[in-house]
RNA sequence: GCCCGGAUGGCGGAAUUGGUAGACGCGUCAGACUCAAAAUCUGGUAUUGGCAACGAUGUGCAGGUUCGAUUCCUGUUCCGGGCACCA
C-alpha cells in the first residue's frame, strides 16, 4: 500500500470541513488558548511559499495547544480596506468590494489546501459593513473621550465638560495650551468655541496640522507609513503639507505604552523598537534671558542640564515664534533670505543632503548662572516640533553643535578638559567638569540633578520628560476606507448617533480626488450635501481591534460582548512579521488600553506573547546574454536569436572568450556575425521554476518567452548553468514559488514540515525548493512502519521492547520541548530520527506508533489523522491526548569524560543525561558505564550535581 | 552616524545552562536491486597526514578567563535589521 497523499488529504480536509472539528465554542472546562496571526491584505498577487511560514507555526502551535487539552481559539480573516486594492480599481475600473472579493477566494483556496485548523465560522473582513460598524462605533468613543492626566486615564468627554460647567479650566491648566476660562466663562461661550475648545482634549480629532502628503496617491500617511521620504507603498515622494486632518491622541499613551512592554513577551529587538519609536527623554527646560530686554525669555529644552557653562551659542528652530523679536535690524535681511531658502527647501532634499545651514540673529541672551552673553541663530538642524524649538548649543559636548560650531567660527567652550580632542564632540557623562563655576569637579551624571534642583528654585526652568511619539494621522484622503460617523455644521464636527451606525461607504463613479485635496467621496452629491466628513479611516483602523472581533465575530449588539472578551481575554501567542513594529502594534495596544480605560475589556495589552518569523527570501536565478554591436543586421538577429553564456565562463575576460562566443555567434547567425563587436555581458532575471539547482532547463527556458525561443546556448560541461542571488521574493524577479504547486507535487503535511524544517522561524532565510524530498522521504518512511508494499498491514499489538519505549520517549519529550518553545525545525528533526530508528528496529507495535502520531499530528495532520484511524481509533486524533514520557526510559547512555584536576582525588566527570536533575545521582551511581568508568570502586561521595556536571571522590 | 542581531562543512542548519562541534536534511561519492533508468535501500562525506589503527588542525579574525569556550569577556572585520538632525 503507498502512501498517496493526494488522496488522503483530501479525504480528511473533508471529513473536518464536513464534522466541523475546528469548530470552537466560547466555553469549556478546559483552559483558553488564543493563537493569532497577522491577518493579511488579500492583495492580486496570491501567495508565494514565504506567506504560509507563520500560518503553519501558529497552526502546529494550535494544534499542539489543543493536544495538550486547551480550548484553543485560532481564526482568520482578512484586513481588506487600503491603497493597492484602490490603486487597482483606478487602473482597471473594477470596485475594489469585487477585486477584494475575488482575491479573498483565491487566498482561501490556497490557505486551504495546506490544511490549517482555523475556525472558518468566526471569519471577519474589515471592509463588511457589518464589521466597520464597530470601527467606527470606537472611533466614536475615541471622540468622545478625553485623557485625564490625573487619573492616568481616558474618560468620557461628558466629565470634562461637567468640569468646565463647574469649575471652568482652573484644574485643567497645564494640560493643553489652551486660555483659561472661568466656569461662567465657559457658559458663555458660543457653541463653536466650546466645541473648539472640547476638540483639545479629544482622544480622536480634527486638527490643522502638517501631515505627510503623498502627491502620487493623493493622501496623507502616518509617519510610520513613510519611508525616508517616500512611501512605504509604492515608493512614491512625501512632502509636508498643512493640511486639515484627523488624529489619535496617541501621545496621552506614550508613558503607557512604553510601561506596558515590561508586561508582555516580545523579542528585545522589538520592544527596542517601539521604545525608540516613543522615544522618551528626560531632561530640563530652562529660560535664557533676552540680553536686551531681561524680562523676555528664551525657553529651550536639553536633556544636559549638566552642561550649562558649556554653551556657547543657542539655536532656534526657523519657524520659531520669538524669531521676529530677536531679529535684529541688521541681520533681518540675512535671517528673512535664510527662512525663504530653508523654505525651498522639501523634506526630502534635506534628509538627503543635511548640509550645515544657519543664521545669526544679531541678538543675545545671558547665562542665567555666570550672565554670558550668548549669540542666538538659526538653524534647520532644530526641529520646531520637538522640546521647545529651540536649544543651548554645547559643541564640546555634542556632535551637531560642534560641526555648526566649526562651520561658523564660533569659539568652542571645554568643559571637559582632556576628555575633549577638539576635533569632535565628546557626549560622555562621566567627565569631571571643569570651566563650570559651581560645579567644578562634580561628575557630570551627579552635576545633573544639582542643576536642575537649581533651576527649579531659581524659578528659571523645571523638569522635563519629552517624547518623539506624534499623534497618529487617522484620515485618508481615499475612497477605500471606513467613513468616518461625522458630520460637519458650522465648522463644528458633530458625530452620528449610535443607532445610525454603520455609515455604509457609498458606490462611487470615479475614484478621483475631490476638490482641495479632498477624497474621492468629497465628488457625492448626496454625500455633501449631508455634510458628511469626506475622509476616511487609515488601514490601520479596522486591524486596531479585529483580535476582539474574533471572539465574538457574529454579534450585532456590540464590538464584543464582555463576557467573550473575559472568557478569552489576551492573545497568548501572536504571529506576525516585524514590518508591523511601530505601525499596527502600536496603534493596536494603544486601542486596547483605550478600551480597557472605559471598561469595555478587562486587559489592557492585546498579545501576551509576539514571535516574529522571518522572511522567507527569494533565490534568484540569472541568464547571461552576450550584447553586440554591429550592423542593424545583426543586432537584430541579436534580439530575435540571443546568445546566452553559463555563469561558469562568463566571468573569463571578454577577449579569452573570443573565439568561442564568435564560434557560436556564426553558427547562429551566419557567417555575417564576423564582424560584430562583443561589447559586455548583461544578466538577467530567470524564472526559478525553469531551474533545476543551478541547471537551466533549456527546452522550458525557450519555451518561457517568445524572445528566447530561438536563443542559443554556450554551455559548460555540456550544462547551462545559470547564475543566483538571494532577493527579496517577488515576481518581478521571478523568484517566486507557489505553494499549490509544491502541495500537488508532494502534500500538503511534507510542505508544512519542510517549511518549518527550512530554520528557526524568526529567522529570514532564502527558499530552496531542493530540500523538500528530504521530508517526503521521512513520511513515506514513517508510512511504512505501518503498512509493507507487499505485505500490506504490518504493524501488531505485541508489547514494544524497551529500546522501542526509550526511542518514543525522547521523542516525546523532545517534542514537547520544541513545540513549546517554538523550535520547529528541531521537532522536525527529531521525528526524523524517530522514524529512522524505529525503523532499524523494525519496530511496528501500536504502542509505540500511536503515541508517534499524536506527537506528529500538529506537523502533518493528515497522515497521522489517517494512521490513527487506521491503528482502529474511531474519534479524531484532534481530541487525542499528548502522551506523557516516562523519566526512566530517558537516561541517555552516559558517557564519562574524565577531567584531572592537577592529579588530586578529585574527578569531575561529563555525563550526558537528559533526565530530571533530582534523579541525576541515583541514576548515575546506577548507570552501568559509570560503574564500568569507576572501575569496580565505589565512589565516596557525590559532591554535586550540577547541570551535566558532575564530580565524584573516588 | 547611532542602536540591535548575526557569522559554524559544498548548502540550509544542530549543539536547550560552559562539557564528544558539525545532529537532521540537501548535495555528492561508492555499493545493492535493475537489461537499463527512475524509485528504493546500504555505507562514506569538516580540513589535513597516513594503506590502516591513529594523529594534527578546525565554529569570521586577534587576544583573555577556565581543567574545558561555538557558548562568557575585550578588541576587530564583514553581513543583516531598525532609527536617523528628537538636543
Amino acid at each position: 500500500m503507498e502512501y498517496s497523499f493526494n488522496a488522503i488529504e483530501k479525504k480528511w480536509q473533508d471529513r473536518w470541513k464536513a464534522d466541523q472539528v475546528y469548530k470552537i465554542y466560547n466555553n469549556s472546562s478546559k483552559p483558553k488558548c488564543y493563537v493569532l496571526d497577522m491577518f493579511p491584505y488579500p492583495s492580486g498577487a496570491g501567495l508565494h511559499v514565504g506567506h504560509p511560514l507563520g500560518y503553519i507555526a501558529s497552526d502546529i502551535f494550535a494544534r499542539y495547544k489543543r493536544l495538550k487539552g486547551f480550548n484553543v481559539l485560532h481564526p482568520m480573516g482578512y484586513d481588506a480596506f487600503g491603497l493597492p486594492a484602490e490603486q487597482y480599481a483606478i487602473d482597471h475600473g473594477i470596485h475594489p468590494a469585487v477585486s477584494t472579493k475575488q482575491n479573498i477566494i483565491n487566498f482561501r483556496d490556497q490557505l486551504d489546501r495546506i490544511g490549517f485548523s482555523f475556525d472558518w465560522s468566526r471569519q471577519i473582513n474589515t471592509a463588511e459593513p457589518s464589521y466597520y460598524k464597530w470601527t467606527q462605533w470606537i472611533f466614536l468613543q475615541l471622540f468622545n473621550s478625553w485623557y485625564d492626566p490625573n487619573a492616568n486615564q481616558a474618560r468620557p468627554i461628558s466629565e470634562l465638560v461637567l468640569s468646565f460647567e463647574k469649575q471652568g479650566s482652573k484644574n485643567m491648566t497645564g494640560l493643553r495650551t489652551i486660555p483659561s476660562f472661568t466656569s461662567s466663562e465657559w457658559k458663555s461661550f458660543s457653541e463653536k468655541q466650546q466645541q473648539d475648545t472640547l476638540m483639545e482634549f479629544r482622544l480622536a480629532y480634527c486638527g490643522y496640522g502638517e501631515v505627510n502628503w503623498c502627491e502620487a496617491l493623493g493622501t496623507v500617511l502616518a509617519n510610520d507609513e513613510v519611508i525616508n521620504g517616500f512611501s512605504e507603498r509604492g515608493g512614491f515622494p512625501v512632502v509636508k503639507k498643512k493640511l486639515r486632518q484627523w488624529y489619535l491622541r496617541i501621545t496621552e499613551y506614550a508613558d503607557r505604552l512604553l510601561e506596558g512592554l515590561e508586561k508582555v513577551d516580545f523579542s528585545d529587538a522589538m520592544k527596542e523598537m517601539q521604545t525608540n519609536w516613543i522615544g522618551k527623554s528626560y531632561g530640563a527646560e530652562m529660560d535664557f534671558a533676552f540680553e536686551k530686554d531681561p524680562f523676555k525669555k528664551l525657553r529651550v529644552y536639553t536633556t544636559r542640564p549638566d552642561t550649562i557653562f558649556g554653551v556657547d551659542f543657542m539655536v532656534v528652530a526657523p519657524e520659531h515664534e520669538l524669531i521676529a523679536e530677536l531679529t535684529t535690524r541688521e541681520e533681518k535681511s540675512a535671517v528673512e533670505t535664510y527662512i525663504a531658502y530653508v523654505k525651498s527647501r522639501s523634506e526630502r532634499e534635506r534628509l538627503a543632503e543635511k548640509k550645515i545651514s544657519g543664521c545669526f540673529t544679531g541678538s543675545y541672551v545671558l547665562n542665567p548662572f555666570n550672565g554670558r552673553k550668548i549669540p542666538v541663530w538659526i538653524s534647520e538642524y532644530v526641529l520646531a516640533g520637538y522640546g521647545t524649538g529651540a536649544i543651548m548649543a554645547v559643541p564640546c559636548g555634542d556632535e551637531r553643535d560642534f560641526k555648526f560650531a566649526q562651520h561658523f567660527n564660533i569659539p568652542i567652550t571645554n568643559i571637559i578638559g582632556s576628555n575633549f580632542s577638539g576635533k569632535e564632540a565628546n557626549p560622555t557623562k562621566d567627565a569631571l567638569l571643569e570651566n563650570s563655576d559651581f560645579l567644578n569637579g562634580i561628575p557630570m551624571r551627579n552635576a545633573l540633578p544639582v542643576v536642575i534642583e537649581k533651576l527649579e528654585i531659581m524659578g528659571i526652568g523645571n523638569r522635563r520628560v519629552n517624547y518623539k511619539i506624534r499623534d497618529a494621522a487617522f484620515s485618508r484622503q481615499r475612497y477605500w476606507g471606513e467613513p468616518f460617523p461625522i458630520i460637519w455644521k458650522n465648522g463644528i464636527a458633530y458625530p452620528l448617533d449610535e443607532k445610525d451606525l454603520p455609515l455604509e461607504l457609498p458606490k462611487v463613479e470615479s475614484y478621483k480626488p475631490g476638490p482641495d485635496g479632498e477624497g474621492p467621496l468629497a465628488n457625492l452629491i448626496e454625500w455633501t450635501e449631508k455634510h458628511l466628513e469626506t475622509n476616511t479611516m487609515p488601514g490601520y483602523a479596522g486591524s486596531s481591534w479585529y483580535f476582539l472581533r474574533y471572539m465574538d465575530p457574529h454579534n450585532s449588539e456590540t464590538f464584543c460582548s464582555r463576557s467573550a472578551s473575559d472568557y478569552w481575554g489576551q492573545v497568548d501567542l501572536y504571529i506576525g512579521g516585524t514590518e508591523h513594529a511601530v505601525g499596527h502594534l502600536l496603534y493596536s495596544r494603544m486601542w486596547t488600553k483605550f478600551l480597557f480605560d472605559l471598561d469595555y475589556i478587562s486587559f489592557d495589552e492585546p498579545y501576551r506573547q509576539l514571535l516574529n518569523q522571518g522572511m522567507i527570501q527569494g533565490s534568484s536565478r540569472f541568464v547571461y546574454r552576450i550584447e553586440i554591436s554591429g550592423s542593424d543586421d545583426m543586432e537584430m538577429l541579436a534580439k530575435q536569436k540571443p546568445i546566452l553564456i553559463s555563469a561558469g565562463l562568463k566571468n573569463k575576460k571578454l577577449s579569452e572568450l573570443q573565439d568561442s562566443i564568435k564560434n557560436a555567434l556564426i553558427e547562429s547567425w551566419g557567417e555575417g556575425a564576423k564582424n560584430v563587436e562583443l561589447i559586455s555581458i548583461s544578466s538577467l532575471h530567470v524564472d526559478v521554476n525553469l531551474v533545476d539547482g543551478m541547471e537551466l532547463d533549456i527546452p522550458a527556458f525557450k519555451s518561457w518567452r517568445p524572445e528566447y525561443a530561438h536563443a542559443s546556448f554556450i554551455l559548460e560541461n555540456g550544462k547551462y548553468i545559470c547564475g543566483s542571488e538571494v532577493e527579496k521574493m517577488s515576481k518581478s524577479k521571478f523568484n517566486t514559488v507557489n505553494p499549490n504547486e509544491l502541495v500537488e507535487k508532494y502534500g500538503a503535511d511534507t510542505f508544512r514540515m519542510y517549511e518549518m524544517f527550512l530554520g528557526p522561524v524568526e529567522q529570514s532565510k532564502p527558499w530552496d525548493t531542493k530540500g523538500i524530498e528530504g521530508v517526503y522521504r521521512f513520511l513515506r518512511k514513517l508510512w511504512r512502519l505501518f503498512f509493507d508494499e507487499t505485505r500490506g498491514r504490518i504493524w501488531t499489538t505485541n508489547p514494544a521492547s524497551e529500546d522501542e519505549r526509550k526511542v518514543l520517549h525522547k521523542a516525546i519529550k523532545k517534542l514537547d520541548d520544541d513545540t513549546g518553545r517554538f523550535s520547529f525545525n528541531t521537532a522536525v528533526s527529531a521525528l526524523m530520527i524517530t522514524v529512522n530508528e524505529l525503523g532499524e528496529l523494525k519496530s511496528h507495535k501500536k504502542e509505540v506508533l500511536e503515541k508517534l502520531l499524536i506527537i506528529l499530528a500538529p506537523y502533518a495532520p493528515h497522515i497521522s489523522e489517517e494512521l490513527w484511524h487506521d491503528l482502529g481509533n474511531e474519534y479524531s486524533i484532534l481530541d487525542a491526548a499528548y502522551p506523557e514520557y516516562e523519566e526512566k526510559y530517558l537516561v541517555e547512555s552516559a558517557k564519562l569524560y574524565p577531567v584531572a584536576i592537577n592529579g588530586k582525588t578529585r574527578t569531575e566527570l561529563n555525563i550526558n543525561l537528559d533526565a530530571n536533575q533530582e534523579l541525576v545521582e541515583e541514576i548515575v551511581l546506577a548507570d552501568e558505564t559509570v560503574r564500568k568508568w569507576l572501575n569496580g570502586a565505589s565512589p565516596k561521595k557525590v559532591i554535586y550535581v550540577r547541570n551535566k556536571m558532575i564530580n565524584i571522590v573516588v
